[in-house]
DNA sequence: ATACTATGACTGACCAGTCAGTCATATTAT
DNA sequence: ATAATATGACTGACTGGTCAGTCATAGTAT
């Protein structure tokens, strides 16, 4: 019940308020243009308070699932009261799905940018594998991918937007990398490229286990990719 | 508290019923002798309500999820007043785990019977993925590897059940088929001796992308069990 | 002064779990 | 065989607690 009003950390981003201000045309003298740490303006303090409601919420659904996950803990762990959720977002599921959406764009954002270069199909295969650990396995993305699968099902909505937008999208790129390598002779056997969910596999398993079984079997990520690499491609040449 | 009485099944009473009956004498023109369907008795009728209330669970929670099913629903389905479920299960959590543990323990002792015999190695493989198919995939265990996949997380017993008489023995018996395959030269490379993980990994990929993404976009699981084995050994010989 | 924003006590629906009572079946007595 | 008695499986109305969502009040920026 502890009354906590703590302030979030003042932050860095007034850049953009600097600028506002100077549009504004206020009198140079201002009182607040005196100091030159500027409280962060509305505008900040509302897009701070969004992410950290955010943040949170990835927390208590990632522990807790969705039906069982309380706003009160959101709210608590995010520093801000229930109701100003509620000023934010329309209802727990708008919550959760703005949670997944608002992770999951720059990830498409990112797939798009086709790192096509002149590079051997192993190679891009093997590029394709280290994002997948960088930016997805070992940062917060993949607790919300877990949530896709653990929830999914309950969302369909959700679930076609990331069909949509990833998996669609995912498959028709890897198609094209695998059918390159088919034609330049790097592959051999269409298996993959009539079914680049071989290749994307692992990385699901990686995902399940170590939700289900890393306290008391962890599994070395990298080096099964690595294992995997060299099953599509036959073992890796050794210099 | 919740004095809960023993739920032990007693269900073979009823042979000795039936053999009671026929040493008994009675006459041939006797009234329930008239009858080839014996009513049942107390056990008989307590292990059935006890497999609908299972079956029920089931539906509710692959449904719903676990937070989410109502106990009342699942007594609706299964024909019973909700008091009934608390004779049989102590409480709802350990209805999910016997319901899961149900399920699974016949499917672990089916893995046992190895099928040795003096097939090829791909052979071998092949057969345990079309066991996949008819035992796990057509049938509702998938719903309960589903269940353990969505809700694991929040039941780490549960989680270390599984691995430790599933998942554990699973891994330790293919990588003995594919140690095996190694050594007469049928499989090139260790990466799969390493990692047998990712001969798996299609499966799991089979019963997440159902959960997801069958309504809008099917996946023709048997043909893509058949181009991993495909890509693991190389392409299929053609007649 | 005025508009915008945050708060947290409150409400009402919901649901896991309980328990006193009912009734079909099993056991024992006549 | 029949009646009397015991058993325990089953029922469903009820309770106590929980929690999503609301809103009157308080606070803050301009």
């Amino acid at each position: 019940m502890a009354t906590n009003r703590k302030a979030t950390s003042r932050s860095k981003d007034n850049l953009k308020r600097g600028a506002a201000r100077l549009r504004s045309g206020a009198p140079e003298a201002g009182p607040e243009t005196a100091v030159d740490t500027v409280a962060p303006g509305r505008a900040d303090r509302r897009a701070e308070r969004r992410a950290a409601i955010l943040t949170a919420a990835l927390d208590e659904f990632s522990t807790r699932g969705f039906a069982a996950a309380r706003l009160d803990d959101v709210a608590h762990r995010a520093g801000v009261a229930k109701g100003t959720i509620y000023l934010h977002f329309d209802d727990k599921e708008a919550l959760f799905q703005e949670l997944v959406r608002s992770f999951l764009i720059p990830q498409v954002a990112m797939m798009e940018q086709a790192p096509v270069g002149e590079l051997s199909s192993r190679e891009l295969i093997e590029r394709f594998l280290e994002r997948f650990l960088t930016e997805i396995y070992t940062t917060r993305r993949r607790e919300v991918l877990r949530l896709i699968l653990t929830e999914g099902h309950r969302f369909p909505a959700l679930a076609e937007f990331y069909y949509r937008e990833v998996v669609a999208r995912g498959i028709a790129a890897i198609r094209m990398v695998l059918a390159r390598a088919v034609a330049r002779g790097e592959l051999s056997g269409d298996a993959l490229v009539r079914f680049p969910q071989l290749l994307v596999a692992p990385l699901l398993m990686s995902i399940v286990w170590s939700g289900l079984f890393d306290r008391f079997a962890p599994l070395d990520i990298p080096a099964l990719l690595r294992a995997h690499l060299d099953l599509v491609f036959g073992e890796r040449k050794t210099t």
